[in-house]
DNA sequence: AGCACGCCGACT
DNA sequence: GTCGGCGTGCTC
C-alpha cells in the first residue's frame, strides 16, 4: 500500500505529491487528509505530510515509508480533497498554502531532535568539542534547536558526523502549538452514600478538607482550579484527602468554548412578512432539492434578511442537514451571534480571528467530530469541515473582505459556490447593496434574485440630506463641516441625542480634485481618478501608467483652490472640538485601535457613557444598532470614491447607504448628511433614495463600456522586491511573455503600486484584462517559473491575483 | 528549505 | 594529501 504524501516543506519545487510506504499496522488507519509523520529529504528529516490519495502501486524509484500517524485529527476529506485540487488551479497556489488555510492554525506537527552524549571523546574539531562540553553541562541530553542558538553557523554537519561516529544519538519528539487542554480534575473514590458521615468525622479536625468534600455531595467531577474559591489552603487539603484515598486526581479534556460563561436568552420565531416568507419557501426549496443552486437575496436595511436566515437553517435543521453561515469579520458581533444562540442553542459553532489558537482549534473539532449543525464565521470558516451542509449563506456578499489577501487568494463567493456544487448544497447571497457582478449574475439567470423592499415594523428610513460642500465654499465657509451637518450637531448635543461622524480614510492613496468646481483629475484612457504622487508632483494613472504634472490652477474652472484630498480622523476631532468644546467626543481609527478588544471597548464606552460624537473610519460603519444614534454625519464621500478602483463607485454607494442607516435604529426617527464635492455622481445621489436598482442600471453600463466585470475578468500580477532597478526589468521582461493570448485581452501597466515603496520594497503591476482568465494559467505560470529561474531575478516576488481587492 | 555531492583553494 | 568553502540540483 502507498501513499501520496504532501510534505510540510515550503520550498516551491517540493509542491507535489510524493510517494510513501504505507507500514502494515497504519493500513486500516490511514485515509485521504491523514496527517503522517514521514522522513524527508537527505537528511531523512522528520517533517510532517497529508495524505492526499492511497493507492497500490508505485512509479517511484526510492521509496521511504510512514514513520507514524500524527496525534492531530484527520484534516480534511475527499470532498475538501476536490475543493483544494480545484482551487490549486483556480488560485494557482500551492497545496500547502491551501492546506494551511483550511486546517486550524497551530495544530502543525513540527519534529524536534534530542541529542544525548553515548561517548564523549577529544576532537581536533573546536566545534565538536564545544558542542560534547555544553551536552554534558546539560546533563547529557539537549534539543538540537538550543544548542544550535549557541552557534552563529549551522552545526548540523558536526552534528552528522557525531551521529556517525556514535558519539551522539537522536531521537524524536514531536509537538505542536496547541493541543487537547485539560485541566487537573478531582472525583471521589468512596461511595457516595457514605460521603456525609465523612465529612461529618473530618469537619472536626479539619474544616478545609470538609469543605473539599462538600463540592461532591452535587457533582462528580471537580476541577482543581475552581477549589482555590472555597479556601487558600484547598490545595494542601486535596493533597490530605488523595493520600487518605477519599479521592483521586485525573486530567480532564475541555473544550475550550468561547461561548461559555456567557448566558443567552432564548428566543422564537417571528411572524415572517410576504416577501420574507417567499424567499424563506424559495430557498428552502432549493435545500430540499439537493441541486446546488445559487440565490441572491437582495434586502433593503431593516428588511429582515436574518430572520430568513434563521428559518432557512431551522428548514436544515429540521431535514437533518447543517448550516454555514459567513459574515464579514467586522460584524461577528456579540448581538450577532447571540442572534444565532439564543434561537439555536449551543449546537452553533463561531470561527472567527478574534478566537485564541485553543478556541478555533476546539471549535474546528466541535464541528468535526458532527456535534455542531450552524457555524458562523468570517472568511476562511468556508473551509469549516461541517459535513452534509444544506445551505452556504453569505451575509454581506458585496464586502471586500470576502477577498483573501494571501495565498491562496481566494474569493469567498466562489468558494462557497463550488463547495456547494460538489455537495448538491444551497448558497444564499445576502445584501442590502449586492455587488454588481452578483446582480448582473442574477439579472442573467445564473442566481435566482429574491428581493425584499420594505423594512420590518415598516420602520422609516433615515432622512438623508446630501450637502454640496462647492456651495459652502462659494457662501464663505471653508470649514469641513458644512452649515447643515453644524446646526444639525447643535440641535443633537441639545437634545442629548447621540451622533456618529464618518470619515473614509481608506483610500490611502490620494487624488486632486478641485474645492470650487468639484473637479477631479481622473485618467483619459480608464476614467480612473489619478493618483497624486508627492516625491514628483505629479499625478499617475494605476492602471495604465498615464502620467500628468500636478495642477495648480483647476483645468476646468481655473480656480486656484485645486488641492490634493486627505483628511484624517484627528483634524476631524480638532475641528469638532474647537466648534463644540463642550461636547464629549470619541475617535475611533486604525490609531486607537491597538489590541482586539478596543473595538468592543470603545463601542461600549460609547453607548454608556453617552458620548455626544463618535468620529471613525469603516469601523463605525457596520452591523450595529445604537438606540440613542439620530445623526450620522458623512465628511467626505468623495474620498471613497475616488480611490483607483473601478469599484470605488459600487462601494462608496454601499458604504454610503450603510453608514446612513446606522441613524434612527431606534424609536426615534434618524438623520443622515452627506457632504461631497459631486453630488451629482449617482454613486452618491441616489443614496438619497437609497435606489439602489437605478444606481445599479447605471453602473452596469459603465462597466460595459469600459469592459470592467462583470464584462471581463481582471487578473494583476504583483511584482516586489528591494531594487527598483531588478522589479522593474523583471516586470518587464514578464510582459514580454504575455503575447498570443488566444483571446481578447487588454493589457495595462507596468506601472509602480500606489505607494511605490512600501515596507522597503519596490513594487510594480501589470493587470491585465481579459475574458477568461483561467485559460491564461499556462502562460501566466510560465512566465512566473522564467522569472523564478532567471539569474537576476531570483529575488522578485510575482504573484498572481485574479480578481485583485486594489487595483 | 535542507542536504549531499562536487569541484576548487589553503594549509598541515 | 584533506579540510572546508559554497555553487547546483534533488527531495518519494
Amino acid at each position: 500500500m502507498v501513499a501520496e504524501i504532501i510534505v510540510d516543506n515550503h520550498a516551491k519545487q517540493v509542491d507535489k505529491v510524493f510517494d510513501y510506504a504505507v507500514p502494515e499496522n497504519l493500513e486500516d488507519s490511514i485515509t485521504v487528509g491523514s496527517r503522517v509523520i514521514v522522513p524527508f529529504s537527505g537528511g531523512n528529516n522528520r517533517v510532517e505530510g497529508f495524505c492526499m490519495r492511497i493507492k497500490d502501486k508505485t512509479d517511484a524509484k526510492r521509496l521511504k515509508s510512514i514513520i507514524k500517524m500524527s496525534d492531530m485529527p484527520r484534516a480534511f476529506d475527499e470532498e475538501m480533497l476536490l475543493l483544494i485540487e480545484w482551487m490549486r488551479n483556480k488560485y494557482l497556489a500551492s497545496y500547502l498554502d491551501i492546506i494551511h488555510t483550511i486546517v486550524p492554525s497551530g495544530t502543525n506537527v513540527r519534529g524536534n531532535v534530542t541529542l544525548s552524549l553515548k561517548n564523549p571523546h577529544k576532537s581536533t574539531s573546536d566545534t565538536i568539542n564545544q558542542i560534547q562540553k555544553l551536552i554534558h553541562q546539560n546533563g547529557g541530553k539537549m534539543e538540537q534547536n538550543a544548542l544550535q542558538s549557541y552557534f552563529q553557523k549551522s552545526i548540523a554537519p558536526q552534528i552528522r558526523t557525531m551521529i556517525s561516529q556514535g558519539v551522539l544519538e537522536k531521537e524524536y519528539s514531536y509537538h505542536s502549538a496547541i493541543s487537547k487542554k485539560t485541566h487537573r480534575a478531582l472525583r471521589l473514590k468512596i461511595d457516595r452514600d457514605k460521603l456525609p458521615d465523612v465529612i461529618l468525622k473530618t469537619q472536626k479536625r479539619a474544616g478545609v478538607q470538609a469543605k473539599v468534600l462538600e463540592q461532591f455531595l452535587d457533582k462528580d467531577e471537580v476541577i482543581l482550579s475552581d477549589l482555590s474559591k472555597i479556601s487558600k489552603s484547598a490545595q494542601s487539603a486535596v493533597n490530605a484527602l488523595i493520600k487518605k484515598g477519599l479521592i483521586e486526581a485525573f486530567d480532564k479534556e475541555i473544550n475550550r468554548n468561547p461561548l461559555s460563561g456567557k448566558s443567552f436568552t432564548t428566543s422564537g420565531k417571528y411572524t415572517p412578512t410576504n416577501e420574507q416568507s417567499v424567499a424563506i419557501r424559495e430557498i428552502s426549496n432549493g435545500i430540499d432539492s439537493a441541486k446546488s443552486g445559487v440565490y441572491l437575496l437582495h434586502g433593503v436595511t431593516g428588511s429582515g434578511k436574518t430572520e430568513v436566515f434563521l428559518q432557512t437553517i431551522e428548514h436544515c435543521i429540521e431535514n437533518n442537514k447543517t448550516a454555514l453561515v459567513l459574515v464579514p469579520e467586522i460584524s461577528l458581533t456579540p448581538q450577532m451571534v447571540n442572534r444565532f444562540v439564543s434561537r439555536f442553542g449551543k449546537r452553533v459553532a463561531i470561527l472567527h480571528s478574534g478566537l485564541s489558537l485553543g478556541e478555533r482549534f476546539d471549535q474546528w473539532q466541535i464541528i468535526n467530530e458532527g456535534n455542531a449543525d450552524i457555524v458562523i464565521g468570517a472568511r476562511s470558516a468556508v473551509f469549516a469541515p461541517l459535513k452534509n451542509i444544506g445551505v452556504i449563506i453569505i451575509d454581506e456578499e458585496h464586502s471586500d473582505t470576502y477577498k483573501s489577501e494571501m495565498s491562496p487568494r481566494y474569493e469567498t463567493r466562489e468558494v462557497a459556490i463550488k463547495r456547494a456544487e460538489l455537495l448538491g448544497a444551497t448558497v444564499v447571497l445576502a445584501s442590502a447593496t449586492p455587488s454588481t457582478e452578483s446582480m448582473f449574475r442574477a439579472k442573467s439567470g445564473d442566481y435566482t434574485l429574491l428581493t425584499m423592499n420594505s423594512r420590518y415594523n415598516n420602520n422609516r428610513m433615515p432622512d438623508i440630506k446630501i450637502v454640496d460642500m462647492r456651495e459652502e465654499l462659494k457662501t464663505g465657509n471653508k470649514s469641513m463641516l458644512s452649515r447643515s451637518l453644524y446646526n444639525e450637531l447643535s440641535k443633537n448635543l441639545k437634545n442629548k441625542e447621540q451622533t456618529i461622524l464618518f470619515l473614509n480614510r481608506r483610500g490611502f492613496s490620494t487624488f486632486v480634485s478641485c474645492r470650487s468646481c468639484g473637479y477631479v483629475a481622473k485618467c483619459p484612457n480608464c476614467s480612473i481618478t489619478l493618483t497624486y504622487h508627492k516625491f514628483e508632483d505629479s499625478l499617475k494613472c494605476h492602471y495604465c501608467g498615464y502620467t500628468h504634472k500636478n495642477y495648480t490652477v483647476c483645468p476646468s474652472c481655473q480656480s486656484k483652490y485645486i488641492r490634493y484630498f486627505g483628511v484624517g480622523t484627528q483634524r476631524v476631532e480638532a475641528e469638532v472640538k474647537r466648534l463644540f468644546p463642550d461636547a464629549s467626543v470619541l475617535r475611533m481609527d486604525v490609531d486607537t485601535m491597538g489590541k482586539k478588544e478596543s473595538h468592543d471597548k470603545i463601542l461600549s464606552k460609547f453607548v454608556n457613557d453617552k458620548t455626544d460624537i463618535l468620529i471613525g473610519t469603516q469601523m463605525v460603519a457596520k452591523g450595529l444598532d445604537f438606540e440613542n444614534v439620530t445623526l450620522v454625519g458623512v465628511i467626505s464621500a468623495d474620498t471613497m470614491l475616488n480611490i483607483s478602483d473601478y469599484r470605488s463607485s459600487e462601494r462608496t454607494f454601499s458604504m454610503l447607504c450603510q453608514v446612513c442607516g446606522r441613524a434612527g435604529r431606534g424609536k426615534k426617527p434618524g438623520r443622515a448628511i452627506v457632504q461631497t464635492y459631486s453630488p451629482d455622481n449617482e454613486a452618491i445621489s441616489l443614496v438619497k433614495t437609497h435606489d439602489y436598482n437605478r444606481f445599479y442600471d447605471g453602473e452596469i453600463v459603465e462597466r460595459k463600456l469600459m469592459w470592467y466585470p462583470p464584462y471581463s475578468q481582471i487578473v494583476a500580477i504583483l511584482f516586489s522586491g528591494t531594487s527598483k532597478n531588478l522589479v522593474a526589468n523583471c516586470t518587464a521582461y514578464f510582459r514580454k511573455f504575455l503575447v498570443d493570448l488566444g483571446q481578447r485581452t487588454q493589457i495595462l501597466g507596468p506601472v509602480p503600486d500606489g505607494l511605490a515603496k512600501i515596507n522597503n520594497k519596490y513594487r510594480y503591476r501589470i493587470i491585465i484584462k481579459c475574458e477568461d482568465y483561467d485559460k491564461l494559467n499556462g502562460i501566466l505560470l510560465e512566465a512566473q517559473k522564467a522569472c523564478k529561474t532567471h539569474d537576476n531575478y531570483k529575488n522578485v516576488v510575482v504573484v498572481i491575483d485574479k480578481n485583485p481587492n486594489m487595483l
